[in-house]
DNA sequence: GTCAGTGTGTCACAATTGTTACACTTTTTA
DNA sequence: TAAAAAGTGTAACAATTGTGACACACTGAC
C-alpha cells in the first residue's frame, strides 16, 4: 500500500516495515481523486499535510484577473504544497486540479506534527524540504536579480562551472535557457553572439567554453 | 541571561522558566564577538542553530569578483540562516561580520533537532519560520516574475487592496518603491504618470486611487 | 520667513530587450 | 533517404527602461 513511499522524500532512511508502522500510528486519511478534479483552489488554508501516492496533479498560479501565470505539476510521491504547512501565510499558493486520477495521502496538521515529532529522521526529512525549498528560492531570486542578459549568462556559466576546465555543459536548449532566464530566445542568442565576438565565451551545440573567465566575471561585478 | 529570547520567533509561547529549562537541558554555547569582527564566510557548512541575542549581525551577499551584491543587516533575537542548517545546500549564503560587540546562542545541528523533537511549540515555532521564509520569498518571485513597470505597479496596489474602498495607503516614497520594484525612480515616475493620464489612477501623496479597477487588473492578465 | 533637505514631475537621449520574420543547419521521423 | 521538425543565427524595427539633468513643491529647522 505505502510502498512508494519508500522513495519519498519525507520517509526517506525508513523502509516499508517502519514506514507501516509510523503511518499507523496517527490518524491519516486517503482520498481518491478523479481526472480534471479540482482538490484545492487558490487562497483557501492549508490544514493538512499532502502526500501524492497516484496520479498527476498541476498546480496552477492564477493572478487577479483569472489568467494562469505559472504552472507546476506534480508527481508521486511528493508532498503538496509542503511549505505551505506551517507559516503566517498558510494558505495554498496555486489552483490544485488532478491530471489524472489518482489517490492522496494526508495528515491533519496536528497530527502531522505529532508525526514529526516522534521520529527524528522524518523531522529531519522534512526539515530538509522545506529549507531546500528556500534554497531553491533563495537562489532563483538572486539570479533574477541580475538584469541583463549578460549578467545572467555570466552568473549561469559560473555557476555551472565545475573546477578543472574550462567547459560548461548545457543540458538544454537555448529556446529553454532563454525560458529559465525569462527572456526572449533571441535576445539570448543575441547576447551569445556578442560574448562569441568578444571572445569571453566559445559556444557550442553542447558546450560552452570559456576563453575569457576573467572578463566573465568582470561582467557580474558592480 | 536568556529574557531576551521570550520575544524571539523561536521560543514564542514559552516563559522565561521554560526558555532557561530547556536550553539547560541541551548542549549550548555562548559566543561572544566583536565589532567587525567576520563570523562566517560564504560557502561554509551551518552545523550549528545559531539564535543572536545581543550585538548587530551584518550578512554581505558576495559575487564572483568578490563584490558586495545584497546586504542584509540582522538584530537580536533573530536567527542566524534558520533555513540554512538543513536542506542540502546548508551552508551560509553571505559572509557574516559583526557591526557591533554581542552575543550568539547556539546549538548543534544534533543537538537542535533533539530540542525540536521535545517541545512541540518549538518545533511550531521553527517550522513557522522556516515556511514564513518560503512564503516571503515565494511571493517575491511573484512579484519579480512581472516585467514591465506598469505590471509591477498594478500588481502592487491591488495586492496592498483591501476590501472596503478604493484607496491604497503609500507607506514610502517613490524612491523606496523603486528599489523594491527593482526599477530606476524616473521610470517609476515616468509609468505612474502614464497611468493616471489614462485615468487608472490618482497618485495623491500617500495615497493612491484606483479609478479604473477594471483596467488595473487587465493589466496583469496576459 | 528663510533655508536646506527631501520628494516628485519631467525631459532628451542612450541602452537594452522584445517582436517578428526568415534563412540555414541539425536531428528526428517516416 | 526524403521529409518534417527542431534548433540556431541574424536582421530590422518597436517597446521599454535607464541615465543624468533640471525645475519645482513641500517640510521642518533655525
Amino acid at each position: 500500500m505505502f510502498g512508494v513511499l519508500k522513495s519519498s522524500p519525507l520517509f526517506s532512511g525508513l523502509d516499508v516495515l517502519e514506514i507501516n508502522l509510523v503511518i499507523n500510528n496517527v490518524l491519516h486519511q486517503i482520498r481518491n481523486f478523479s481526472s480534471n478534479e479540482v482538490l484545492e483552489f487558490s487562497g483557501e488554508t492549508v490544514g493538512k499535510a499532502m502526500i501524492l501516492l497516484e496520479g498527476k496533479l498541476r498546480g496552477e498560479m492564477v493572478d487577479f484577473a483569472g489568467n494562469s501565470l505559472k504552472i507546476e505539476d506534480l508527481e508521486p510521491p511528493q508532498m503538496v504544497a509542503a511549505a505551505f504547512l506551517y507559516g503566517p501565510q498558510n494558505f495554498f499558493p496555486v489552483n490544485l486540479s488532478a491530471l489524472s486520477e489518482g489517490k492522496i495521502l494526508s495528515f491533519h496538521k496536528k497530527d502531522f506534527t505529532r508525526l514529526l515529532s516522534s521520529d527524528p529522521r522524518l523531522l529531519n526529512n522534512y526539515l530538509n524540504i522545506v529549507s531546500g525549498k528556500v534554497q531553491f528560492l533563495s537562489n532563483k531570486i538572486t539570479f533574477l536579480s541580475f538584469k541583463t542578459i549578460r549578467e545572467k549568462i555570466a552568473y549561469y556559466l559560473l555557476n555551472q562551472l565545475r573546477s578543472p576546465g574550462l567547459v560548461v555543459e548545457i543540458g538544454q536548449n537555448q529556446t529553454a535557457l532563454a525560458s529559465m532566464f525569462g527572456v526572449a530566445r533571441p535576445s539570448l542568442a543575441r547576447s551569445i553572439s556578442e560574448m562569441e565576438n568578444e571572445k569571453i565565451i566559445r559556444w557550442e551545440r553542447n558546450e560552452v567554453h570559456i576563453t575569457n573567465i576573467l572578463l566573465l566575471k568582470s561582467i557580474i561585478g558592480r
